[in-house]
DNA sequence: CCAAAAGTGTTAATAGTACACCCATGC
DNA sequence: GCATGGGTGTACTATTAACACTTTTGG
């Protein structure tokens, strides 16, 4: 009876977002199981050291990615159905990549957001990732298209109650423009942009800057910058 | 090195609301680790199996818990810290209760919708569970204080995209003061019972029954009931 | 007739939606 | 001067919030 508990490989996998030529982009590293195929993109991800919180190893995982210590991420689900580490790649790749016989993985996966203008950490102990954009998502090992399909909506949840998050993805100074196209991206729909404006105008956090546009071949649109202590302000207020 | 990373137990911990005397109330556990200690309740959970999903472990316990089959159920955190599992009590309990030497125990957490009024499963599997109040939890072993804590933040954003949710916690047939109360009691304060009133009016899933109260000494309040139907109705428009 | 809870409307403020034209700049 | 994207306002609608009295029933 008591050996039929599980007794398991824990990973995490993140599905880091970035914001590149109006579309939502994700991070994916190459799996290193065969070199020909350079095309066997993954999610990001590791196991789960001893001593490790699921959180740490995230951060970690995000670390040895992009260099940067303390990314804002989430954790959204636990994908542990049996069936997830079945097939006979995905097996080989656990053995050389592991070690042999993991004949089961869970995997906590986590939402992260990144400044697609910061320069990736060059020493990374992946030889290979990617900014990939949401419309061309290859077929990916494991769950990971399923994992990824579910972090969109959860993006969208994350910033009902957090609005500040969608100021990650953009870089420190931005144009009404580039906000407005994100939103666009993140709902997946239009958005008028008169009244773009003026619920903008409506974010004391979204503060404008002296500083324009130069050498565009149009009229040069503002910057703005997001303030964390005016937000903090109001959200503390709740 | 790649001994490094954690082998472990995983387990599933519900945390099942109900709504009695105007408050909301968890389903606890007694752990039978000490006769003596009467006090000793914890959330209902389980040590996963070989070939389960953990969503399914949540469905196995619950069913044990309630005799219900499927329950309404949300998986919303993985609590993963090695410090959840030092309390000496708590591994001795995993000692006897599952076995030696677990030395490390993730859990992954669920949130679940309980008729009070629901006869609970008397051949159940657990000696002693009752009802208790928010406002009287125990200090429980684990996390679960913790857990519990971090429910009550989900459950207000499950309501948000599945307002259909909170009919899980009322009679089949109830009245719109019983409503209320049950929404002042998950989001914690006070609302105004005319503006309700037109809230509730504007939920066409929310059907006015015939019935009325009988024999109390005051006005009688007419019974309504949720009408699944209707509601999914709307919810695939979207 | 009194206690106790049920039920009911109006107003004001705020937030959201729909919609079209002029402005600044580089070429 | 023209192509390109930046920036602006108004009217309508929907939603939310504040607020107090009458009704029904049993005892």
């Amino acid at each position: 009876m008591k050996t039929n508990f599980i007794h398991t490989y824990v990973s995490v996998d993140c599905v880091v977002f970035g914001f590149e030529n109006d579309q939502l982009n994700i991070l994916l590293v190459q799996r290193n199981i065969d070199k020909k195929n350079s095309k066997d993109m993954k999610l990001p991800g590791s196991l789960i050291y001893h001593e490790e919180d699921v959180d740490d190893a995230a951060n970690r995982v995000l670390f040895e990615l992009t260099g940067i210590k303390r990314m804002t991420l989430k954790q959204f689900r636990c994908f542990a159905s049996p069936e997830r580490a079945q097939n006979p790649d995905d097996m080989k790749w656990l053995d050389t990549a592991y070690q042999p016989n993991i004949n089961r993985l869970i995997t906590v996966a986590y939402l992260s957001l990144c400044k697609v203008d910061r320069k990736l950490n060059n020493i990374s102990k992946y030889k290979f990732s990617k900014w990939c954009p949401l419309s061309e998502l290859p077929q990916m090992p494991f769950d990971h298209n399923k994992i990824v399909a579910e972090s969109l909506t959860e993006i969208c949840r994350w910033i009902e109650y957090d609005p500040a998050i969608v100021f990650e993805l953009l870089p420190v100074k931005f144009t009404i423009s580039q906000l407005h196209r994100l939103y666009e991206a993140i709902y997946n729909k239009k958005i008028d942009i008169r009244n773009f404006h003026k619920k903008v105008a409506l974010m004391p956090y979204v503060v404008a800057l002296e500083e324009k546009q130069k050498d565009v071949s149009h009229r040069a649109a503002r910057y703005y910058k997001f303030d964390k202590k005016e937000y903090n302000k109001r959200k503390t207020n709740m």
